[in-house]
RNA sequence: GGAGGCUUCGCCUAGUCCGGUCUAUGGCGCCGCACUGCUAAUGCGGUUUGGGGGUUAUUCCCCAUCGAGGGUUCAAAUCCCUCAGCCUCCGCCA
């Protein structure tokens, strides 16, 4: 939810935003005029509590023979009472729902403009010059590390099986980007992947992309799609504590996504896939210091790519592509040779205090009053660099040289061979 | 799945049987001030959260808030209903 105050005083700022995302900014003003509706509701039930109360008092003091007449009274007041207190339930009902449905305000930087008006921020490595590149999927099958065949016996259509070595290796990934987290000074945490609906809409996820999400109607519980949504909700009605800086956790999970509205795109191999594992970062941190957090985060992401090896671009996403949370996100794309484009590794964003809103997560500010946080995450390794890393660090002989970072984490082991 | 108990403003707790005097008790912790060679101790004051209003220097006023949501009533922490969470015992499964 975006800070009611803030777009009482500006609204033309919010309706900007809004245009950058290409979002209608009827939204805005119908939130603008439920928030006027609620404030004149509250503001006649409060009133008329009052008197209530004053009434009440009175009937308790009186006499006997006063007491028929007053509270003859007093029920019809109570009648209106409970009229203006339905009104105001109504009033509060409703700008919830105006509130929900405005996307988090966009960070002044971001670019304009839809899924194709990234920026480059940066490119890092050099793509290799490979003849004849094999993708992922038939190196994966030589090394009899990815069976995606009985992936599909058992699961259905994009599920995988991570064999032998492709297990060893996503472990390795996973470990060696939990110890870098460690490292900085993350908790690390293994998070439930079911999550209650107040929890995964908190998140900002259950808005145009909720098609995206597995749902398990009996028990009325969604599957996650990344830890971030248990990370988010693990604070959830909370005042957190941030006067010794940040808050940090680095989550490892399953993460399941119904991937609808794919049909065709990646179908080969493991690059997109309903059910896969992650490390991501979660920061809470105060608003202010909400941005340079996200470059560490950013910072995070490149560094763990060094360790693999892999070249890479940075993009600063457009203000289309954020999603309804994100105020600015930063990908990291892959060389992908067999394909010669990029790929999505990671992505960081800042959440600002959107998320927080919902989940009412707040700290103690200079004058001990609470206010909301900011909350940003960021991926740190995922199944889907296995295939950015078979694929670049393939050899003329079909082995693949495992990244020197990476060998402590695979019992020492410097090449996968056939 | 069955039976019982519990949930009060950071933590613990009084209050619930029998509705109004609850404007929610006390302790711990925390903050401020005083006292003090320093610390400690002591004393005094403050300390739920959210919304709104008057001053904007302090302060003050109104409304809501006793796990959540309904209901009864002039009036609900207190009575009734539904739900959630935690605990104990039983059953079942590891």
């Amino acid at each position: 939810m975006i800070d009611l105050r803030f777009l009482r005083d500006n609204p033309d700022a919010v309706r900007a935003s809004q245009r950058a995302r290409g979002e209608s900014e009827s939204l805005v003003d119908e939130l603008l005029a439920a928030d006027e509706r609620r404030r004149a509701a509250v503001a006649k039930a409060d009133a008329l509590r009052g008197e209530q109360k004053t009434v009440s008092n009175k009937v308790k003091a009186a006499s006997k023979d006063e007491r028929p007449a007053l509270v003859t009274a007093a029920r019809e007041l109570a009648a209106t009472v409970k009229a203006a207190e339905a009104e105001q339930t109504e009033a509060d009902a409703a700008l919830r729902e105006a509130h929900l449905a405005v996307p988090n305000i966009v960070e002044e930087g971001a670019p304009a403009g839809g899924e194709d008006d990234y920026v480059v921020i940066r490119e890092v490595g050099t793509i290799p010059q490979l003849e004849n590149p094999l993708d992922h999927l038939a190196i994966g099958e030589k090394l009899g590390a990815i069976d995606m065949e009985r992936g599909s016996k058992v699961g259905g259509s994009r599920f995988f099986f991570l064999t032998g070595v492709g297990a060893l290796l996503e472990l390795a990934l996973l470990n060696m980007a939990v110890a870098q987290a460690v490292e900085y000074g993350f908790t690390p945490m293994i998070t439930p992947t079911l999550v209650k609906p107040e929890i995964m809409g908190g998140t900002g996820f259950l808005g145009a992309h909720a098609d995206e999400i597995y749902r398990l109607e009996a028990d009325d519980l969604y599957l996650v799609g990344t830890s971030e949504v248990a990370l988010a909700g693990y604070h959830s009605d909370e005042i957190i504590d941030l006067s010794n800086g940040a808050k940090r956790y680095a989550g490892w999970s399953t993460c399941y996504r119904r991937e609808a509205g794919s049909y065709g795109k990646d179908t080969r191999g493991i690059i997109r896939v309903h059910q896969f594992d992650k490390v991501e970062m979660f920061s809470y941190t105060t608003l202010d210091q909400a941005h340079e957090e996200h470059l560490r985060l950013l910072a995070w992401e490149e560094e763990m790519l060094a360790k693999v090896e892999i070249p890479y671009r940075v993009i600063d996403v457009a203000a289309g592509d954020l999603g309804s949370s994100a105020a600015r996100k930063f990908d990291c794309e892959a060389w992908l040779p067999s394909q010669n484009r990029y790929l999505e590794l990671t992505s960081t964003s800042n959440c600002t205090d959107f998320q927080s809103r919902r989940l009412n997560i707040r700290h103690r500010g200079a004058n001990g009053k609470p206010e909301p946080v900011a909350t940003l995450n960021g991926t740190l390794a995922t199944t889907r660099w296995i295939v950015s890393i078979l694929e670049n660090h393939q050899q003329a002989d079909g082995s693949v040289t495992v990244p020197d970072a990476l060998r402590p984490f695979l019992g020492g082991r410097d090449v996968l061979a056939p």
